[in-house]
DNA sequence: ACAAATTCCTACTAACATAGTATGATACTA
DNA sequence: TAGTATCATACTATGTTAGTAGGAATTTGT
């Protein structure tokens, strides 16, 4: 699995303070029953959001999170890997793997090559902002019918 | 990781295979030399090979392995499939995971459908005989200079 | 018939990553 | 100064993967 539960869960968490985002700080307690992730858990993975500077928090009473910048300067790979261990589809490419010694003439790593730009142009060609209009939209849909 | 050393390990003996294709049986242990993996090991990759009907194979004294079909007629995606437990970006799509109550409204299953749908189209527009020239070609680059 | 070589089958162990919990310290605001 | 929320650290449980091990079944050559 390449994305972790972890990720999602930035991503989602991400997502709600895009959706609330209106310049009040925003209570991880409420995003964790909003979302439904164990306040603890969002702890940790706001964290790492932190400390990629993803976010603005402010303690103490009254505190919480917002985002720092706006929606559509964030793209979905910014935020995945910010908290996610590795991302690589395979350690040929991980960035916790020391560089392997026969990629000048491995064809095999030439395929991961290729897989591996495949997700980034993905992963960077969506941002925060689409994902909430997919949002807008699908949640509209259901009333469509 | 997406792709693991299974994976990678299955893909490096169907090249070999494809390279040593002569008609000749092919044994496990030739492999396991050339690629520098444990014919323990090996074995049970192979299996999966064998299960999933990709591979011949003869027992006995001068028995062996051989592809089945024609290297073009492979892709990886075939190939990593066989012996991968799961490939999907994340448990979402995953084989072995229960469908998704909500994916009919959920942006982020959005997200990781596009990831999926990328992925795949990587690994299935990639054959084995792609392989091999590419194979060729990164081999006889390192005498050009 | 027998011995050698090879695939096939099943179980096991060790290492590692992830998910999630628990506890408490630190800092800020009203 | 009391309350609230972030921040830091450690721990446990669970599951997956990598790799090893031993032996059964099968074919070929002598």
């Amino acid at each position: 699995m390449i994305i972790s539960t972890r990720g999602k869960n930035a991503l989602k968490l991400m997502l709600d303070l895009a959706t609330y985002n209106t310049g009040e700080m925003v209570r991880l307690k409420d995003i964790a029953k909003r979302q439904n992730i164990s306040e603890k858990y969002l702890e940790q993975i706001v964290s790492g959001l932190m400390r990629a500077s993803l976010v603005n928090s402010v303690r103490g009473k009254n505190g919480g999170y917002t985002l720092r910048y706006d929606p559509k300067d964030y793209t979905v790979g910014q935020i995945i890997k910010a908290v996610e261990n590795d991302m690589a589809p395979t350690d040929c490419f991980g960035k916790n793997s020391p560089p392997c010694p026969n990629k000048a003439t491995c064809a095999n790593y030439r395929l991961w090559g290729r897989l591996d730009d495949a997700l980034n142009d993905v992963l960077e060609g969506i941002t925060l902002a689409d994902m909430l209009d997919w949002q807008r939209e699908l949640y509209t849909d259901q009333y469509v019918i």
